[in-house]
DNA sequence: TGAACATATGAACAGTTATTCATATGTTGC
DNA sequence: GCAACATATGAATAACTGTTCATATGTTCA
C-alpha cells in the first residue's frame, strides 16, 4: 500500500518562500556556522568584551577576531561602542541567544 | 566614565559550553547556510517527496540532490522510505521547524 | 607633532564546499 | 538474466571562506 506523498508540484512550489528570503536565511545560519564566530557570541552572552580580550581568550589573532566582528556587525548580531582606544563589542538583541538556544536543543536531542 | 565589560577571563571562559559541542553547534549550522539545503528542508515542511521531483521543482540536478540529502540524513534531519525503485524523503522531527523559525524571526526583525 | 596602542582592512594563501560528470548500486518487470 | 529506471557515490573543478601578514586608520598622551 501507498503512503502519501507530495505530486502538486505547484502547490509545493507555491508554499516556498522567495528566493531572496531563502538566499537571506542561508547567509543567517552560514554565519553560525563557524566556530570562531559562535564562540564570539557565546563570549558576548557574558557582556560586552574588548576585541583584544576576546582575541587572547580565544587564542585567536586579533585580525582574525576583527575580521569575523565585522560580519556580526554586517549582519546586525553584535553592536560596538568605542571607548578611547578601545572597542567593545556586545550582543544586538536576544534573536542571537535564541537562534543558539534552538540548535543546541538539536544537538542534545 | 567606564561601563561595565567583561574583565574576568576565567570566569568567561568557564561559562563557555566545551569544545566539542561548539563544533558540533557549528556544524549544524553550516548544513542550513546553503540554498539548496535550505530550500530542500522547505520542500520537506509540505511533505514527503522522492529525489527525482525535488530535483525538478528545484531545478537542480538529481545527482546535486542526492549529495545534499546525504548531508542531511547525516545529521539526522531527515528521514527516508524506499518503495520499489523510488525513495521518498520527509523531515526527521520537528527541530529543523524550529531552528528555521527561528531564523526567520531575525531576518523579519 | 610624534610615539604607543587598539582596531580595521586589503591581499594572498590554504582549506573547504557545492556542483557536475561519469558510473555504480539497487529495484522492477519481462 | 537483462533492460529500464531511480538513486547514490567518487573524482574533478570552480567558487567560497577563514586565517595570516602587512599596513592603514583612529585615539591618547606627552
Amino acid at each position: 500500500m501507498t503512503e502519501q506523498h507530495l505530486d502538486d508540484f505547484e502547490g509545493v512550489k507555491a508554499a516556498l518562500p522567495d528566493d531572496e528570503m531563502l538566499y537571506d536565511l542561508a547567509e543567517l545560519y552560514k554565519i553560525f556556522g563557524d566556530t570562531t564566530r559562535i564562540k564570539l557570541l557565546y563570549i558576548l552572552f557574558e557582556g560586552e568584551m574588548c576585541v583584544q580580550h576576546m582575541a587572547e581568550l580565544l587564542s585567536v589573532s586579533q585580525s582574525a577576531v576583527s575580521h569575523q566582528l565585522r560580519i556580526l556587525k554586517g549582519s546586525r548580531l553584535v553592536r560596538y561602542r568605542r571607548e578611547g582606544k578601545t572597542v567593545y563589542y556586545s550582543l544586538a538583541d536576544d534573536h542571537v541567544r535564541q537562534i543558539i538556544e534552538c540548535g543546541t536543543e538539536h544537538i542534545n536531542e
